[in-house]
DNA sequence: ACTTACTTTGAAAACTTTTTCAATTAATTA
DNA sequence: TAATTAATTGAAAAAGTTTTCAAAGTAAGT
């Protein structure tokens, strides 16, 4: 472990230099590793950088060079379990290519977005991914007026120029509800998710789309309350009452309400009802029975968003403003389909 | 929504300075709300200020000021969701003080710590907010010998200066324990967590503690393999020739790893056993039987931690060093007792 | 009218780097 | 040896703020 500075007395380039006997510029050549600097030199550069536990300043790197090696991240607050998968892609890809993240989230609160992109831009971020299932138009417009490359992840942008990087969920349901229909399912219906609207809507297309293509209308959209317990309460008396051939929801914790609450009112999963949550995650196989999901490449969302964005940043014309990952539908004990 | 500066044209606090027809002085006065700048002048400043779309340079302030209103956050990288909870915390309190969050996380790889370290120094950020169970003890000790203000969260520091935020599981285990005994129950076992070492070894010994109360020993430590699937294989295996009265688990996931394996070896819950998993989560309350467990003010920690932080930056002399917070024991249908 | 005190402003230094351009030194060639 | 070229180095400007200190302006008191 190398020597810190902790702080009795702030060592800069000039100190370097100056035990070192030469010139900041010197010193800062071989910071940077540049190649115009005697062996020797360097040499002794590098003796006082290790004895005086120099670090250079990244404020003041960034000042000179007019970027900060930081890339802003702005998720919504909720939920970091799927988020999480997300961010460690992001990550690690991030530590390759040595950026730093900064983190902002979203509330829903209505100013909240201006404000945080006030922040960024007074931060200096050199470029800004954002998840952006919670945006509004508006707001996309916006984040696209201004310069700094900028990567969406999670959906489609309408924008033309925006670079994003998504996963086709209205495909997704459009074969899943193909399926369904071509086996003679009739009764299908979609736990409405409020906290995911857009992917709601992508949803919704779908499901819409695979109903249409058997010249039937799509109805069956239910709407619960917003959190797992309400929803939970709401379903166990709903499901008093009803009874479908198909439940279709969003998330993992959802899928699990519904499943308690048919259980518990008599409904058996899979016989008498088939449950299929969109995203997967590891819970979806700790329930019993496993519910069957679409696996979702959460990881290589963050990571091929950064890796764009590093590519973005190099000047490395990006090509391809869109793509697309493709998911897995993974049938589990849910399902009898 | 405010103009934005699209980059066509730098505005720094010169062109500011010059729209308006006064000294930078002034303009920076402007900027941070100094009194001492004639009303007359101040609307003018503001004027420029909106017509030119300025924004401060975070950077140059950074570098002006010798800080950067950025505090650091190292994070284990995995399992976001329980550090989910707590990074909001973190973000809520961060944004009322209007500090940036830069994420840092830890791989279990040995060196990167090191790295990470060099990382912080070098982007001289404020504080430094560390989850605190994966480091060793010379990485804490590193971490304290250099000056900027330090918050651990998660466990007691050994080191007497350090400040922390944190929860005290050991009397958690050794409550849980104690009162076990006291039902009669004798074989008590506890599932190992590779993850949360600093955790594990807290539990340990706050069981230990209970047996000894009543002149036992405890010798019920059950290895199991990291991941879940690895882990529900291995105890699927397991509770094929084994079976016992109580089985602890630190996580979710290992609880429902125990709850599934035992099930499908026909050991009922709780019937034949109770399982307790230490650290709540939401999935513990959306399985069946609901998992008893404590609740962690995980929200807490992260809040607190950063409000800590944020007196240590006021220079508000921070008495306490040790911020202890309170657990809830859920009993639910996964015990008898 | 003349100090005295207070309010408001601006010039310039400081913060720590990178980088350009010119200068110096070393190496090569005629 | 002188002239040319190449390799190293350093001085100084630039990046965009804050802040100190002095100057200028204004009001008040004698």
């Amino acid at each position: 472990m190398s020597t810190l500075n902790d702080g009795k007395k702030k060592v800069t380039i000039y100190s370097v230099a100056h035990e070192a006997g030469v010139s900041l510029a010197t010193v800062s050549r071989v910071i940077n590793d540049s190649s115009l600097v005697k062996e020797e030199t360097r040499k002794r550069v590098e003796e006082a950088i290790v004895k005086l536990g120099y670090r250079p300043n990244a404020i003041a790197q960034g000042l000179a060079l007019k970027k900060t090696t930081t890339i802003a991240l702005v998720i919504p607050d909720s939920s970091f379990l799927y988020m999480g998968k997300i961010i460690n892609g992001l990550l690690d890809v991030a530590k390759i290519y040595k950026y730093n993240i900064a983190l902002h989230t979203t509330s829903s609160s209505i100013n909240e977005m201006s404000e945080i992109i006030d922040n960024i831009v007074k931060s200096r971020a050199d470029g800004v991914i954002v998840y952006n299932d919670c945006l509004t138009e508006q707001e996309v417009a916006v984040l696209n007026s201004f310069s700094t490359p900028m990567v969406y992840i999670g959906h489609k942008i309408k924008a033309d120029e925006a670079c994003n990087v998504f996963v086709d969920y209205k495909k997704a349901l459009y074969e899943l509800t193909d399926k369904y229909i071509q086996e003679g399912y009739k009764d299908i219906v979609l736990i409405e998710d409020k906290k995911n609207p857009m992917m709601m809507d992508e949803l919704l297309q779908g499901i819409k789309k695979g109903f249409k293509k058997h010249n039937k209308e799509f109805a069956g959209l239910i709407e619960i309350p917003d959190n797992y317990h309400n929803s939970y309460d709401y379903l166990n008396e709903y499901f008093k009452d009803n009874k479908h051939q198909l439940v279709i929801t969003v998330r993992d914790s959802q899928a699990m309400a519904v499943l308690n609450a048919c259980t518990e009112n008599g409904i058996s999963i899979p016989e008498e009802t088939d449950l299929v949550c969109v995203m997967d995650s590891r819970y979806t196989d700790m329930v019993r029975p496993r519910i069957s999901s679409f696996f979702i490449p959460s990881y290589d969302l963050g990571a091929l968003a950064m890796r764009v964005m590093t590519k973005m940043l190099n000047d490395d014309e990006v090509k391809e403003k869109e793509y697309q990952l493709s998911y897995i539908y993974k049938n589990k004990a849910s399902t009898k389909v």
